[in-house]
DNA sequence: TTGTATTTAATGTAATTACATTTAATTTTG
DNA sequence: CAAAATTAAATGTAATTACATTAAATACAA
């Protein structure tokens, strides 16, 4: 089941043409399966990639620029993220003792706690990619890492 | 400038983890860059995929599902999409006689016109991506396709 | 020091997207 | 045939995103 066939399209321009779609329609795809996911903790996709972000920090606070860093979506709106995330009780927001312009961001116990029950449902899922040997996944990583440049 | 230097992320659980996060990474990379191409048009991605399809109908109709099935973001909704074009006399709406539930969609001269100014945008934009071989290029594609079944 | 520039985050808003519902037409079933 | 089910598209709406602007704090330069 190629992209061809998937979108019904006789040819492509060229291979890069090809690839191009090829990348933005299995992303879309990918990322579409994540929300499903997630839909059952009223998590979105962005607001469940912070909080991973804001577990890799070990207790430590992070501004929200450095979140936008780290971010898979840089083109989110990364305030009002951590707006829904604070809402929820998940994270902790509060001024920068260093500097006042910016805010740290800190996950609660609570985010902590969701976190790891998602992660047997991420791990579940996973599951469904075992029918890619490693090398093909080292390959498929190494090909999107060259894509980039 | 692997997806873990680009994330700042150090490790990954698994090949499978950081393939799921480089491709939905990519995808976005690479759907942000053709949104900035198409901006100077007025045009968001889903118009231009959704004006593209019509093109490849070479001058016969199509559903609003048949745009659908093929389109790269199958969520989008394709009837505000279709208005979008309208508006701006890309395309033509009209009923479908044959099923008067259904609305037949085609593509315009200024839509086809818009599309061959857009080809040559296109072209010179795919070029960024000549420091690929056709062999990565191909393989790729296959992986990606593979990936997702 | 003081005014200017830059940085950080928040906010206003318009557009888009997600999701459910509605409307109208067709198909299926009894 | 008539009623029920299904299909195609549009629409209402709430949430999200994109984009520009604003506000506040800090850095820099004269």
């Amino acid at each position: 089941m190629g992209i061809s066939h998937e979108l019904q399209q006789s040819t492509f321009a060229s291979e890069e043409a090809k690839a191009i779609v090829n990348v933005i329609f299995t992303g879309n795809w990918v990322a579409y399966q994540q929300q499903e996911l997630l839909k059952p903790y009223d998590l979105t996709m962005q607001q469940y990639n912070v909080l991973r972000i804001l577990r890799g920090q070990n207790g430590k606070p992070m501004t929200v620029l450095a979140i936008i860093e780290r971010m898979m979506d840089r083109t989110s709106n990364a305030s009002r993220l951590v707006d829904k995330l604070v809402e929820k009780k998940w994270v902790l927001r509060r001024e920068c003792p260093i500097d006042r312009r910016a805010v740290d961001v800190l996950i609660l116990p609570e985010g902590l706690a969701l976190l790891q029950q998602l992660d047997e449902v991420q791990n579940q899922w996973v599951k469904r990619f075992n029918h890619m040997s490693q090398e093909d996944l080292i390959k498929l990583n190494e090909l999107l890492d060259h894509f980039r440049n």
